[in-house]
This record gives C-alpha cells, structure tokens and sequence, in this order.
RNA sequence: UGGGGCGUAGUAUAAUGGCAGUACACCUGGUUUUGGUCCAGGCAGUUGGGGUUCGAAUCCCUGCGCCCCAGCCA
C-alpha cells in the first residue's frame, strides 16, 4: 500500500486517537461488549463485538465480556452460554474480565443510598400509569410527583423496605429527583429501582429490587473503569442521565459513543421478532440456517473470518443505513474461494451411461483440492462408466448460448473425459432418466492432445462409488427488501426459503466430511448439518451460492 | 409540535478549506479444465437556497428530508 491510500479511520478511533494525544485516559483504551442475555447474538451484535473488541485491539487496550442482566424476567442462563459461545466463536478473547451486571447488585445498591442521602432521589407511590400519564409529552412538561418531597429519613426507610420485600410489585419506585420539565423526557425524574419479585438466573431470591438501564449501565462501566463506551444510536438521549448519574455520585465516569447499529435488507434484527419466529416455529431454532443469528450463520456454513471481514468492511458512522445482504454473502465468498477445499456433489442426479467405457472399470483421475491453494494439494475420485451429472446441464434443445450438455454435444467432465452425448433415455411419461453417452479416451485428465476446445466443464460424481446425500439450498428468509416495512413480518416470509435435495450424490471424500465448508464445484459453498446429519444420513447446507453469470443471463433475457 | 441525531453515485463509506476517492451492485471485454476465481475498462455522487473565501462536501445563515425519545425494557 502506498501512503497516499491510508486505511480510512472511523470517528470512534479520532476520539480515542483525541483521547491519547491529550492523555485524558492515560493512553488506556477499554471498552466491553453488554449484551442482554435475553436472546441470541445475531449478525448485528457482530458488529458490535468487533467494534469493541476490535477497536481495543488496534489500541493495545482491553475489551470485557458483560452481561447486562439486570431483568430477570426476560433473562436466562440459556442465553449466557449461547452468548459466550458465539463470541469465542467469532474469535474474540476477554480473558479473565467476563462480569455480570448482577456482581454489582450490592454496589449499584450502596449508590442508591447516597443518591438519597444526597436529597437527589426518592420512593415514589405512584402507580406504572399515573407516572406515565404525569410525564408530559413531546411538546407538554411532566407534573411533579406527589412524594418527591418525602424527607431524606422517610426515603431511606422506604427504599430499604423496598429492598427488604415489603411491597409488592409495582408499588413503588425509586426515581430520581431531575426535573419535570426536562425537554429530554429521559430526564423527568427516571426510575432507577423497581420492585420485581422474580428469581435471577444468578442472584437467586437475593433481590426483589433491580435497577433500571441508565443507572445500572453507568455504574458499570464506571466499576469496570471502561474509557470508551460504545452503544447504538438509541442510547444518544440517555446519555445526559449517563452522565448525571455517574456526575451526581462523584465516581469515575466514562465517556459514552453512540454508533448506527447494522440493519441488512430482506433480514430482521429485532430479538423480539426473531424469538417470535423461534417460539411460532416458523424456524427450526435459534440456529436455524435461514435465521441471521450468529448461530444459525455457523450452522449455514459462515465463518467466524468472514463475519469479521464483513464487520470491518462496513466501517462505524452515525448514519443510518441499510446494507445489502449480498455484501455479507460476498465477505463469505472471499474467505472460502481462498480457502475452501473444491468436490464435486451432484443435487439434482441424472444418470449418464459411457456406452464405449468397459464395463466394470474403475480408474482414479487426480483432482485439484483447491486451484487457489497450491498447498491443498491433490486427490484421486473415481471414474466408472456409470456416472451421475447434474440434471440442469442438459437440455434436449438447447439454446445457443447453453454451453453444457445436449443432443450430439461435447463436453468436458471435470478432471476426466470428454463425452459427447448420443442418445437419451426416456421413461413412459416422456421424463429424461439417462442419457448414453460415448467418451473420448484420448482426453484422459480432460484435455484433447488435438487441442480441440469443448465450452462446458461439469462436474459429476461415479455411480457406484457416490455417497448419499441431502442437500438444502436456502433462499432469503423475507420476500421484501424490509420484511416488517408495515409490521407484518410473518406475512412476508419466503415460502420457498428452503429447497431440499433428497437424492444427491456426492464424491466419495465427502463419506466423512470434516467440520468446515467445502466448495462443490459449481453449485456453492456447502457444510454438512451436524444437526440433521443422525441415523447414517448425511445432511449438508449451502452457506452461499457461487456467483452464476448463466443465471444472471437466463434473467437478463427473461427466464 | 419539545429534545436528540443524521444527510456524499443504486447501496455503503473516504476526503474536515485545495484534483470528490474506494468497495459492493450494474454494464463491456480478456484469461480460465468451476458460466467460479482473476485481470482490464465503463456507468454513476456532495439535500435546496443564500453567504464567507482566490478556492466550500467541509465554515456561516436559512430551508427541506430522514431516524430516535412519552417502559417500573435494554
């Protein structure tokens, strides 16, 4: 790279590259990823594990692992540990630093008393519906509470109560005292604990009080003596209360950085929509191969490279912006055409018969396990005169553009021979079931000494030495470009956004594949279903298609 | 309508007062034992109006458009 071409550098690492010229954290950069465990990771939280991960990284800083569990009715212990696996899995490490927001109950706890020793919060009677309707709105200010002069020493009582189990639900709040009439409503006296009888997935029965977002989140940070903390678009209005908190309580107050966070066309990101997809089982899970959660892109066949290639393609703005999913498909592309090893699997099988082959024959053709790797090295597949192609690659009457198979044509079986097809076999209902064909032994490995050209390469795979298998092809789960554009998401599902090949044929290295995606040749990128793969059956998924230029012709001329 | 943000090719993203660049998409062509890969070329942009300046995507004023906020969710 020539130094007139510079990586271009994001407006998160020129605040951190601020921050170190001026020393105001010392030149320590430490960021955390804080999810929720109420849900799966997906391909959106992606970004944002990279960011922070990535930005500490590139910095020589840190970056911690924290679950923000500070619901426990939405929360469980099923969530923890799918999330921690898919971070690992992405390839992130935050050593010895994983923390849960509920290690900090009894500290978030002792804050909360000197807010109200301080005269700056206090316990509200006020029910759910009578806070909200005293807030005010957009244009109108909010009423005070009717408790919010209730003495420091009547405060205290109360919220140890509170804390002690003596109200029910809903039957108080601590709130902090702001002001009513804040235009940002965030700062209209926000609650900072609710009573919740509800039992934590780590703190047990310990608690029936839990803090709220802003006045948890903060502490956080502040307790884990993060510098940079990076959180979406959504936050940026909360941010005065981020900072009036950790203001009010004199503690070490990090700086807060708001980030667009990925939206992806002909994808949903919520994890609310995404589990209602999960619990209506219109998937099969979580990590169902269709579902953009880090899971299901693992099961499809993603690699952790790739998400994180994509993720740094992507860049870090304020911007709103949709991405198109085809630059996710392309960052997986890139990684395996590099490193993905090349068979040959047939899906759609259509029996081929060499006519002039001796019967009975079995000879190894050398193969090139990857053409982009020479360190891949080479394999032997087996030929035979009885052979699987691809239904697809023949036609009957082909156009002329049609490069493959048809009646009197020649071409070329990929590392072997070339055929020319002389006659085909139908059945009584007029359906092509074998085609016989006649090959030239002179072009053994697949090229003609008379240096005649043949068009069309296919791949195949020998009859009696195929391995059987089921092959899923899988489509767009969304029909729409923005599936819940008028909040209907269920309706636009994509009917066909599974295909399955019961019947295909696969060269016989594919007996046990091993834990990676391979290439088939021509057809895609494919990952054998750990999932589905059980009682001898042999399932694989198709991460991604290859690019297929006679498929963009076929659409260009109108099917 | 109060507050907070954001506007650069089709989609994203650089350029922070000095030649509007890059990627993907799209279109041509070349190479090729994967209609893959790779290579070469092309199409295409600063939200409107005013101002400052030798010079504005960038600074100022003023419109317009889009996103977020009225959970005891995060």
């Amino acid at each position: 790279m020539n130094d007139t071409q510079k990586e271009p550098v994001n407006f998160i690492q020129k605040i951190i590259d601020d921050d170190n010229a001026s020393g105001k954290w010392d030149n320590r950069v430490h960021t955390r990823f804080p999810p929720e465990p109420n849900g799966y990771l997906h391909i959106g939280h992606a970004k944002s594990i990279c960011l922070n991960f990535g930005i500490a990284e590139k910095n020589g800083g840190k970056c911690n692992l924290r679950f923000d569990d500070t619901n426990p009715v939405k929360e469980e212990d099923e969530y923890v540990q799918s999330i921690i696996k898919d971070v690992k899995w992405l390839g992130f490490d935050w050593e010895d630093r994983l923390f849960y927001a509920s290690d900090y109950f009894d500290q978030m706890y002792e804050f909360a008393i000197q807010l109200v020793q301080d005269g700056k919060a206090y316990v509200c009677d006020l029910s759910g519906d009578e806070i909200r309707n005293t807030r005010g709105n957009l244009t109108e200010p909010g009423k005070e509470s009717p408790h919010i002069n209730r003495s420091i020493e009547e405060n205290l009582d109360l919220f140890v109560r509170m804390k002690n189990g003596e109200f029910a639900n809903g039957e108080k709040v601590l709130r902090a005292k702001i002001d009513m009439s804040h235009p940002n409503l965030n700062m209209r006296d926000p609650v900072i604990y609710r009573i919740l009888h509800a039992s934590h997935h780590r703190t047990g029965d310990k608690w029936c009080i839990y803090p709220m977002y802003d006045w948890a989140h903060g502490l956080e940070d502040s307790i884990e003596k993060i510098t940079h903390s990076i959180c979406t678009l959504e936050f940026e209005d909360h941010r005065p209360l981020y900072d009036w908190y950790l203001e009010q309580l004199g503690v070490y107050h990090p700086q807060q950085i708001e980030f667009a966070r990925l939206n992806l066309n002909f994808t949903i990101m919520s994890k609310r929509k995404l589990k209602q997809l999960v619990d209506e089982n219109h998937v099969d899970g979580w990590d169902d191969p269709r579902m953009p959660s880090i899971s299901g892109l693992r099961r499809r066949g993603y690699t952790p490279e790739s998400i994180r290639n994509f993720a740094e393609d992507l860049g870090v703005t304020k911007r709103d912006s949709i991405i198109d999913v085809i630059r996710l498909e392309n960052a997986l592309r890139e990684d395996l055409n590099k490193r993905a090893p090349r068979v040959m699997g047939v899906l759609d099988p259509l029996k081929v018969v060499i006519t002039n082959y001796p019967e009975g024959k079995t000879e190894m053709l050398e193969a090139i396990n990857n053409p982009e790797d020479n360190s891949a090295g080479k394999r032997d597949i087996p030929f035979s005169q009885e052979l699987y192609i691809e239904q697809s690659d023949f036609m009957e009457d082909p156009p002329k553009k049609f490069f493959r198979l048809g009646p009197g044509r020649e071409v070329r079986l990929r590392y072997a021979y070339f055929i020319t097809c002389q006659e085909v076999i139908k059945d009584e209902n007029g359906n092509i079931v074998e085609l016989q064909c006649t090959y030239d032994p002179k072009t053994r490995g697949g090229s003609a000494p008379d240096g005649r050209k043949v068009k069309g390469t296919l791949h195949w795979v020998s009859s009696p030495h195929a391995v059987d298998a089921e092959i899923r092809l899988y489509d767009r789960l969304f029909l729409n470009e923005n599936p819940d554009e008028d909040g209907e998401f269920l309706k636009n599902l994509n009917p066909d956004s599974c295909k399955t090949f019961s019947n295909s044929k696969c060269e016989p290295s594919l007996a046990n594949p091993e834990n990676l995606t391979y290439q088939f040749e021509r057809n895609g990128y494919f990952i054998k279903d750990e999932k589905e793969s059980i009682n001898g059956k042999l399932v694989f998924n198709r991460a991604v298609s290859l690019r297929d230029s006679w498929k963009k012709f076929l659409k260009q001329v109108g099917k």
